[in-house]
DNA sequence: GATGAATGAGCATTCATTCAT
DNA sequence: CATGAATGAATGCTCATTCAT
């Protein structure tokens, strides 16, 4: 039979996505306690019933925009990294300006912000966070500058240092920018500070 | 049988400084909306009603904790660099240090994980701190390197971006140490990393 | 054994009515800020939270109480003057006995009592009260006594005093009955006091 | 000794009169409970502690309110009652421009609108109001009303309902001016309908 | 599956009352 | 006597969660 399903039985696969990314949008803006479940329903186009039939909960529903939105974003550097050939500097611009593009458009990009505000009241989802994102980009850079060194690209300095200085003001600059947009009065550009940092850290990081 | 305990005493000028500190302690923690105002009072040692005898309401204590503890802070950095003579990257040094030094310590170095997570549900506070540290914060570290500029130490730059460059990485990275200290299994030293900040900076402001 | 109960039922639409049945139960007799809204909720079986899925506030419930009750009175009395045909002074003992009767059964007729304790601590309320209620009433009477001295049967009296003087009594005995039914030791009974009461004023307005 | 006593002993005597003062004009304003006893004090230019050293509690303070205010007033009428001689209509006539007169400038006419809000969350309070002033006034209109019937003044007619027919509408329209003085667009003078009020009852009452 | 009416625990806030000073 | 700091019970309101439909 080919009779076509009902509508709402072919939605009924989309909606933990359709939920999730409605979340996503409010919690990114005004953080898990401000955000009622009534609003996600509202912006996800269901009830609040219906967020309850696909997460047990408000804290659940929390932990799987995490889960969701974070993992895929790093499989890619990694193949990047992976694969590259050439000088470890073309990498580091590489990543550092895929990175800053990808923070400009992406929905995801406000996990940052959000995790850091309530890490400490979700200490498992943290623990998560850190495992599959900050651990793991920390690795990634730190592979970069090791190998930067190994080649006598980069001087020799501690790379899991280096690897926290590379990404801690991209992090912080997006931040910032997501927490006081509205009242800063110097906005940055994501891209130009990115190309900024960039040249400053290859010329930190080569012989003297 | 000795005089039994007065159920309270009077104390009218400590009790503000007392629950603006209970209240960083716990909005620092597990920031604004999750933290009640029977816990601050129990922590400040009154009772609830006592904290509305000195603030308004749970926003006002908020703008009163924020006020209280950011300002003073940068006050002394300014004078640092109003009467530095000598070399400009060694202020730098300076700063930064005493920067970490007093982030290790000081119960007030919770307020900017604090102000990330709530800004955009307070945007008055928020535009109150933009103005008061993070614009402020930032034209100090501007001066310093325009000053390095015009005295040759430093190459050409742009000061503003620089003064982002010098300032993200240690608030991230406090921030982060913050945030996800019982996960991160990698935990960096705040004034390790301050001195790695540094040299990085040092060499990469250098003219080449 | 039989099926349990079900711990509420969905009546969306019987809800409303109960609770401002409810509400001005407890209105009535204790007043607006004596009326807890948890036995408001309780007196229309459900629990508080109900009462705010129907009603913004305590305010706006106090509102609908009084629309809700008050309005639908007049409008029967103004169609009685409308179609009135035969002596005025005929329609004025059916306005008076019919308004006399009401009062001693309809729920309603408690607002008066209520509106008077509480007008200035509701400005906007009062003035919904007495446009829709009070001077309209008023004018109801006026309008009557206007007809009758047209047509010959009253003597010229300003009819905007004359109504103030019809209605006033009548409100008042109502009122003093409702506070003080429990200690006055001389309770009158309405519908005579209204026969009494309308008597003295044909005799009263009747030419000399 | 002739040493002036200090200031504040002076006043000793003074306060209690100057609190019930303040308590009357709140009370009479927004009623019981509406009134805080801070405000209360502030306006007897007292603090909220000393109100409790001359009044139990609020309940107390608004019992001595009323105690203190109403008494006094009908005495006088009772000996204007008492003295008279000459037509009985003209003493109703005293009677009542005289309380028309004392309504509009007495800060104890607000009692009447408290009481009327008040009275079934204060019954002891009620009992004696309704003793002291209603049945009391009440008696007094009445036993004007009789003596003018035994004197073939006026007709017969029962003088309890022909007092409450003489004093209702003049404290109902106190109240509702009371009530709605800012929001009715047709305001009544007082005297003049007390005026008007006079001359509908004397010709009701008179023989046909 | 989906809805949204109903729940009830939780919390901010107020204010009458107390009592150390 | 007088003050006003401190209390704590009371209550309006919110919102995550449940469940009858």
């Amino acid at each position: 039979m080919n009779t076509p399903l009902p509508r709402w039985q072919r939605r009924k696969d989309a909606r933990p996505a359709e939920i999730i990314q409605a979340a996503l949008t409010l919690f990114s803006d005004k953080g898990f306690a401000a955000t009622r479940l009534d609003d996600v329903a509202k912006l996800a186009g269901v009830t609040k019933g219906t967020v309850y039939l696909y997460f047990e909960n408000k804290e659940e529903l929390f932990k799987a925009v995490v889960r969701e939105t974070v993992v895929p974003a790093l499989e890619f550097a990694e193949t990047l990294v992976e694969e590259h050939q050439g000088a470890w500097s073309d990498l580091l611009w590489q990543l550092l300006s895929s990175w800053a593009e990808r923070m400009e458009h992406a929905t995801s990009s406000g996990i940052s912000r959000l995790m850091i505000a309530e890490a400490t009241n979700f200490p498992e989802l943290a623990r998560f966070y850190v495992d599959e994102v900050v651990v793991r980009s920390r690795r990634l850079f730190a592979d970069v500058i090791s190998r930067g060194i190994q080649s006598g690209e980069f001087r020799e300095v501690d790379p899991m240092m280096a690897a926290r200085a590379v990404t801690a003001p991209l992090v912080m600059i997006k931040v910032w920018k997501q927490s006081f947009s509205l009242c800063d009065t110097e906005p940055v550009d994501l891209k130009a500070f990115a190309r900024f940092h960039f040249d400053l850290l290859v010329q930190g990081l080569r012989h003297r």
